[in-house]
DNA sequence: GCCAACGTTGGC
DNA sequence: GCCAACGTTGGC
């Protein structure tokens, strides 16, 4: 059981978004970081646990509870030429990208970055270390009780 | 809109 | 394989 956090610009797929879909469940589709890709195709597996992180928006911050529910296979949005995300280079034979489905548990409050960063515990997070711009780091067991037990519903 | 930080590209 | 130039991310 591994965990983890998210990162969705809430202007193309909040957490509210994420709830209304069918399922409860959306295709991560769109990254195009090896690092981000390699985290979800070589370590992801369903049922691991996700902070679901609101980016680029007037209040960036966790925003909802989420879990791994697919492995991962090839991002259609590769193979897509109106897509902004085609990659030409990418084949159905040779795909590039993958993704894997996510499917939201709930909303929580918005914990923002300067409340995680008020905590000692938290000062390791991958999403805190200076320059960081992945949008998918892991998370510690220690860090995932924490924020979960002591911050989300505070 | 600014800009620091980082990743990718491509010429050599 | 180096590295300068360029593009992107994302908080502010």
């Amino acid at each position: 059981m591994n965990y983890w956090l998210m990162k969705s610009e809430p202007d193309e797929v909040s957490i509210d978004d994420v709830l209304g879909m069918p399922g409860r469940k959306v295709a991560w589709f769109g990254v195009r970081n090896y690092q981000a890709r390699n985290m979800m195709r070589d370590t992801m597996k369903t049922k691991d646990g996700v902070l679901f992180y609101h980016s680029s928006c007037a209040e960036p911050g966790i925003a909802g509870l989420a879990e791994v529910a697919s492995a991962a296979y090839p991002d259609e949005s590769q193979f897509d030429r109106r897509s902004k995300y085609y990659d030409g280079k990418a084949t159905r034979e040779a795909p590039r990208w993958f993704n894997v489905d996510v499917r939201a548990v709930r909303k929580t409050r918005l914990v923002g970055l300067p409340e995680l960063r008020s905590h000692p515990e938290l000062e390791d997070m991958v999403l805190l270390k200076r320059g960081n711009r992945l949008s998918i780091t892991p998370v510690t067991k220690g860090q995932w009780q924490f924020i979960v037990a002591k911050l989300l519903d505070k």
